[in-house]
Parts: structure tokens; sequence; C-alpha cells
DNA sequence: CACCCGATTATCT
DNA sequence: GATAATCGGGTGT
């Protein structure tokens, strides 16, 4: 019980704790394939107006790597749509398809890979549930956050967030570390219909919340 | 400006 | 397992 006036040259902040754990530019500034692998078990925390907050644990996340992918949207260039791919790691790239939904994306960026991306596809529920039900329009939990449309329209996120920084702690959406450490496998990619060979797909085992596609037919013996 | 189709989801049989 | 819904981006005329 100090009798300072604590309002001045306060010690710390309330989230201190939370920008240390904010995964860096540098976490961001590698392959996808990397990034994707790493990103599991990593907690998305969406700040909504009123500084509620909404948060989350990455279950399930793909690569797709800019030029080098033709299942990539940069695979044929910049444009208007995808340019946030061709900027900064770190950011998020948020677009909207088939006519409904928006799916979030990490930008990441190596040597090999430039404008390549992690799209987040499942994750497990933590903080902000009964808001989360809300947004979903149904109280089964398995079914609020398991698709990377689902996961958007449970956290508010739509293409107004195309762009936001992810490694800054008064952005709408960041990353932090929490220590999780999952067992990952990894398959085929979800819902492409090209280089649909590669294992670029990367999911914890044994959580009940990964998109249920089970269309996982048996990969070709070659790419093209 | 017309046409095609998608990094999906909900719902039906 | 199959398919309708829905619309903006990308492409070519």
């Amino acid at each position: 019980m100090s009798a300072y006036n604590t309002s001045i040259n306060a010690p710390s902040t309330p989230n201190q704790d939370a920008v240390s754990k904010i995964l860096s530019r540098e976490f961001y500034s590698r392959a996808p394939l990397v990034v994707a692998r790493e990103i599991i078990g990593k907690k998305l925390v969406r700040t909504l107006a009123g500084n509620s907050e909404l948060s989350g644990i990455i279950v399930e996340a793909e690569a797709y790597g800019g030029a080098h992918d033709p299942a990539s949207h940069a695979y044929r260039g910049k444009t208007a749509r995808n340019e946030v791919m061709f900027g900064e790691p770190g950011h998020a790239y948020v677009y909207f398809t088939y006519g409904a939904h928006y799916c979030l994306n990490f930008v990441t960026k190596s040597k090999m890979y430039n404008a390549s991306a992690v799209l987040v596809r499942a994750i497990e529920p933590v903080d902000g549930i009964e808001v989360m039900e809300d947004n979903r329009g149904t109280d089964v939990v398995t079914q609020l956050t398991s698709g990377p449309g689902k996961l958007c329209q449970a956290f508010c996120i739509d293409k107004s967030l195309n762009g936001v920084d992810l490694t800054k702690i008064d952005s709408a959406i960041r990353v932090e570390d929490v220590g999780i450490k999952p067992h990952i496998a990894r398959s085929i990619r979800i819902g492409i219909s090209v280089a649909v060979q590669r294992k670029w797909r990367f999911y914890a085992i044994s959580n009940l919340h990964v998109s249920k596609r089970t269309r996982l037919k048996a990969a070709p013996r070659r790419e093209s």
C-alpha cells in the first residue's frame, strides 16, 4: 500500500504480460510451411470495441506459397485483392469468398516464399464464448470456430481487418505464445483444385475443433 | 460488361 | 454424399 500517487509514473500497464507474449515480426518472417506448423497452439486474440476480447487456440492452419504455389491467391501476381500478401509479414490478409464467408490469413515471407501466407482454418474457443455463440447463431461449441469461415464469423473478422498489423498490442487482432505445445499432424490442403498433393495443412492431434471436412481423397501421384 | 468460379457452409436426401 | 446459396474478383471481349 503506497502512499504515493500511483496515477503518475505508473510502473506497468495491465497489458504488459500480453505484450511480452505477442508473436514478433521475425516469427512471421519465415517460410509459410514453418509458420503454419508453429502457429498451431498459439492464441488468437480479437479486441472488440469497448476493449472486450475474444480468444482461442489455433488448432488448424495451411501454408500458401505465393508465386511458387498454384493454389495461392498470389500465384498470378499482385492484384487489388491480394496486395496485402505482397507487403510486410505479420499482417492479416482477409478475403471474402463464396458470396458469404471471410477467411483469415497471416502474411509470411522468406527468401524462397514471397507473398506467402498461412490460412487459419480452426480455433478452439477460450474467451468470449457467449459472444461467439451469438455471432454464430448456435451454442454447439464444436460448431463455433471449426472452419475458416466459421471462425471469422465467430470472431467478428471481415474485410475491414484486411491488412491489420498482428504484432501490436492495440491491434484488432494479435497472436500470443501462451506456452502450449500440441502434437501436430499434417495432411493435404482442403478445398483446392491445384497442387493438391502438397501436405501443407497442419493440425493439433486429439482435439474436437478442426474443420470437419472429410473429403480427403488419396493424393495423386504427380502434381499438375 | 459478360462470364466463370472460388483457400465454404448449411441443409437436404 | 450431394448441392444450393451468394457475390466480388479476375479474366477476356
